[in-house]
DNA sequence: GTCTATATTCGGATAGAC
DNA sequence: GTCTATCCGAATATAGAC
């Protein structure tokens, strides 16, 4: 049951991703640069780096509204008058990480490529983004617990996000419907069942670490479960 | 696949649950006496029902932080002065309906009792689940999204009410283990599998609305979900 | 029991020296 | 580029008349 997949497992996956991070705040950079009053690159990746991380680890904790700007301040150890010559306004701020996980997910969440039969596809896909979810989870908990206050166009943006990645699975078990290989009734409905179990990874994470149930074990054990369900569905 | 369970289908479920509605409160009522300033049970019952209801859908929308005080004035049509003499502050307000929920599920989601056979006993759970996350959808959904604002003793309280579900789940398995009706390796994990797809409902239920898809038919297909995977669990 | 008016604290944002 | 000091609006909570 080890994935006969592009993958060459977790801690592959992890040490690129991580180390492209700079890139990747470049590029937030440059799409938020008109808010940046800091002009000196180097110094702006690095600061930000800062920023977005401690921004994260308190909203999870207490949620984006309850984290003052001045508890920021104090946690990066940068005084308020220069944090705001990097972030313009609070709201800013929750643009641009938002931009930095976007950045982060199109470079990464990328389509198989090689793999050809539809139940490798699906695999891949879910495997991938268990391990995405890993890497970011901050940020994908914070995206999930944040985007209803957020203001229309973003929440919507968000949810369309949402929806894509229900939309690539729905399509996978499409193909694999006309290929005769799963015997499932409705895909779409399937899909959305699968989505959860997606979610759960980087929702409860602490759960799963405190059972000594590791990335790949989740991915194995999840993909068997949503496996077996696709064969049996031709009981129902 | 139409439920052979003790349930007599949603609606009946609905009725009786609000019918008893104001019992429920005034329980609240009871445990909440010395932050209340106002002491004629009837209208405590009456301002508190709204004084819930208002609370949950302005927090469900913006969240319990951003919502102040003021606002929920405005949407009760209660005054400042006057609200503040029912709710003592709005972190007992938080108390409160927090309470109120518990007692709710405390009155709803009882054992089975005459159901016997494992995948009966567990057919009956999952919908019970699915009812009773129905009609109180806003406050599950406030639970679980603010929970993590929740000071420490209050919300391991919320986490070992979700374990506690989870517990219960895993509990019928084993009995279906044992009992050879489902061929599961490892009920712990496969519990915590399930759990996610009963929080979908009253997580996303918006989503199924707009697809069409009621209680009763997202009670079935989860189930059948679920059957499939136990089943299919036996090739893994 | 209900209201209006107000005390007080806190958080986002900026000015301006260095 | 970074800091300290400060402004101002908003939100919780209360006092006290009716």
């Amino acid at each position: 049951m080890t994935t006969p997949s592009a993958h060459a497992g977790y801690p592959a996956f992890h040490r690129q991703v991580c180390s492209r991070r700079d890139d990747y705040i470049r590029e937030v950079f440059a799409r938020h640069q008109e808010a940046i009053r800091v002009k000196k690159e180097s110094v702006v990746v690095r600061k930000l780096a800062a920023i977005f991380d401690k921004t994260l680890e308190i909203s999870n904790r207490h949620g984006f509204q309850a984290m003052s700007v001045r508890d920021l301040s104090e946690a990066t150890g940068i005084s308020m008058g220069s944090l705001y010559s990097y972030i313009e306004s609070k709201e800013r701020l929750l643009g641009m990480i938002l931009t930095y996980g976007h950045v982060v997910v199109d470079h990464t969440l990328r389509i198989p490529e090689a793999l050809t039969g539809p139940r490798e596809r699906l695999h891949h896909v879910l495997r991938t983004h268990v391990y995405i979810t890993e890497v970011m989870q901050p940020w994908f908990y914070f995206s999930y617990m944040e985007s209803r206050h957020f203001d229309r166009d973003t929440r919507e943006q968000t949810i369309a996000g949402e929806l894509r990645t229900e939309r690539l699975i729905a399509d996978l078990l499409d193909e694999g419907v006309a290929q005769a290989v799963f015997p499932v009734r409705d895909t779409g409905l399937t899909a959305a069942l699968i989505k959860p179990l997606l979610q759960e990874w980087y929702l409860k994470r602490w759960k799963y670490r405190r059972r000594g149930i590791g990335v790949d074990d989740y991915a194995d054990r999840m993909i068997a479960f949503v496996d077996a369900a696709l064969n049996g569905a031709a009981e129902t």
